[in-house]
Order: C-alpha cells, then sequence, then structure tokens
DNA sequence: TTAGTTTCCGCAAATTACTGCAATAAGGGT
DNA sequence: ACCCTTATTGCAGTAATTTGCGGAAACTAA
C-alpha cells in the first residue's frame, strides 16, 4: 500500500521479523521512482551494510512480493522491483529487443481477468505480469 | 508431427543449417502432445547422441523460438518448450503455488493485443506470453 | 533482563540459462 | 567426390537466481 511503515506493520503482524537487512531493502525501493535490479538494490544495501548477502537481497525480494509490497517486472534476462502503489498501478510492456519499458494502465487487462476468474476459476496476478513483445522502432528497423 | 516438415524446409531456406542435433530437438519436441522442459530435451537428446552440449539445446530451443516453431512456457523458474500448432494456438495460465497448467484460447487476448498495438505501437508476444496466477483449489487452500 | 524459541542471515554450492571461442561439419560450387 | 566458406558445435566459463545449513539475531514471555 502506501508505503513503507504499513509494510513494516504488515510483516510484523504476520509473524515476519523486523531485520536490518529487510528495512534496507525496503528502504531502497522505496526511495526509487521507477524499478530496480536485484544487483542494484544490493549495491545500495551495501553502503549502509557492508556485510549483506545478495541471497538476502533475494529472498527478501521475494518476500515483499508475495507480500505485495513490491512486484516484480521481468527486463531481459534480470528482474527488476518497484514499490506496488496501489494508487499507481500499471503494467509493464517490455520490447525484446531493445528492453525498453512502457507502462500500461491495468484498465486494458480488467476484462480479461474477471473472465478468467469467472469462467475458469483462475486469479491471475496481474501486478507482477509483464507482456513481452516488440515496440514500433524495433519493429520498424526488421521490416 | 505436423509443423516438423515444414520447420526443416523452413530452416533450410533462412540460410539454417540442418544437423543431427536440431533434428533430434525437433523430434523430441514434436513427437510430445504438451511441453518439455529443457533438461529433459537435453535427456532424451544424449539417448540418440551422447555427445551433445546442453548449451546447443538451449541455442536450438531458442532458435526454433525465434523463428516461431515452438512456443515457450515459464513454469515456476525453468522453461518448457512445445510445438507451435497454427491450428491449435493456446496461452497457458500457470498457478504459482502447484505448477499446475491450464491452457487458455488466444481469443482470451484479442482485443487487448489489438489495443497495444493500435494505441501504442506495442506489438506483443502472445505466442509465449504465461499468465501467472493461482488456481482455485491453492487459492481455497489459503483461505 | 534474561532465557527460550524460532526466524533469518551469511556462506557456499547448486540450478538454470547464456556466451565467447577454437574446432568441426553442413551445404553449395566445382 | 572434393574443397571452401561459414554456420554450428562442444567446451569452458559467466551470469542470474535459488537452496541447504549452521550460527546469529529477533521477538516473546517471564
Amino acid at each position: 500500500m502506501a508505503g513503507h511503515e504499513s509494510a513494516v506493520t504488515r510483516l510484523r503482524s504476520q509473524g515476519y521479523r523486523i531485520t536490518p537487512q529487510r528495512l534496507s531493502v525496503l528502504d531502497i525501493v522505496a526511495g526509487r521512482t521507477g524499478h530496480i535490479g536485484a544487483d542494484e538494490v544490493w549495491n545500495l544495501a551495501k553502503e549502509q551494510h557492508p556485510y549483506v548477502d545478495l541471497a538476502t537481497i533475494y529472498r527478501t525480494l521475494q518476500l515483499l512480493k508475495r507480500l505485495g509490497v513490491v512486484t516484480e517486472v521481468v527486463i531481459g534476462n534480470k528482474l527488476h522491483f518497484e514499490l506496488a502503489d496501489q494508487h499507481n498501478r500499471h503494467n509493464h510492456m517490455v520490447c525484446s529487443e531493445c528492453d525498453t519499458v512502457q507502462t500500461l494502465s491495468p484498465d486494458y487487462l480488467a476484462e480479461f481477468s474477471h473472465r478468467l476468474e469467472h469462467e475458469f476459476g483462475f486469479t491471475p496476478d496481474l501486478d507482477n505480469l509483464t507482456i513481452g513483445g516488440k515496440c514500433s522502432k524495433c519493429l520498424e528497423a526488421v521490416a
């Protein structure tokens, strides 16, 4: 939700422990307007906490994703993360040629999502859906 | 099966060479009705061709994907592949809890796709789009 | 505060996927 | 059938992410 403090309460109330490493990761992702790669989170986290391990970064990011605190964006063959903001939800379209990212209103997927739930009982995880394809520039470049 | 012969001609006509390794991979994927993991393709390929390297399997599968001969399905943190059959196109819904896969008619995504093209000039790669989420059973299990 | 319980971290190793390069072999021309 | 060009392979190494494990740290309750 709105961020950061509520995420801490959320973690605690679900039995998860508040550790300096987790606070660091949360601060770093929350301090970004856009998405950030796991390796970059690691580099920034090490500035405050030199001995953090990359595995901890990955585990923390996956935890925060599971809790809906951050969302995941697949760019090329790397994972990026950003703070999940209920007031500014969006999806990502990533060009497989140039890795350019465009954002998209979830409205475009609303009807699709409802149909999957009603007709198949399947609840898609749209918040973490990255749509791959080709942007107009790269499509022209081939032609 | 059907896509198989034409795939060979397609490769040749585009300047790609027909090698025993590529034929093996093609046979294996075509011999499956459903999707198959890269590691499993490798194991089966080694039966016919003991010295084939896993890197070759990956390169071949990526090539066949680029040519539209096979499609990729992301299951858990592994890639699976299946023969692209124009007469039976479908997408996949994968449960993030139990990795169960359901298929879906691409009709469900047609309108969405057209809107992306018309409004953003973005051409989504629907053939290789895997939709993550939770199946009804796993959703109940949590509640 | 301290003791006790359980989660979490750092480390190392495993997994999965990809890439650079020298050696090899496929396909075309002779 | 042979040679030549160039795509492709196998090998080895790299990158990204995940997992197992023992010790360390966070919460809980006295």
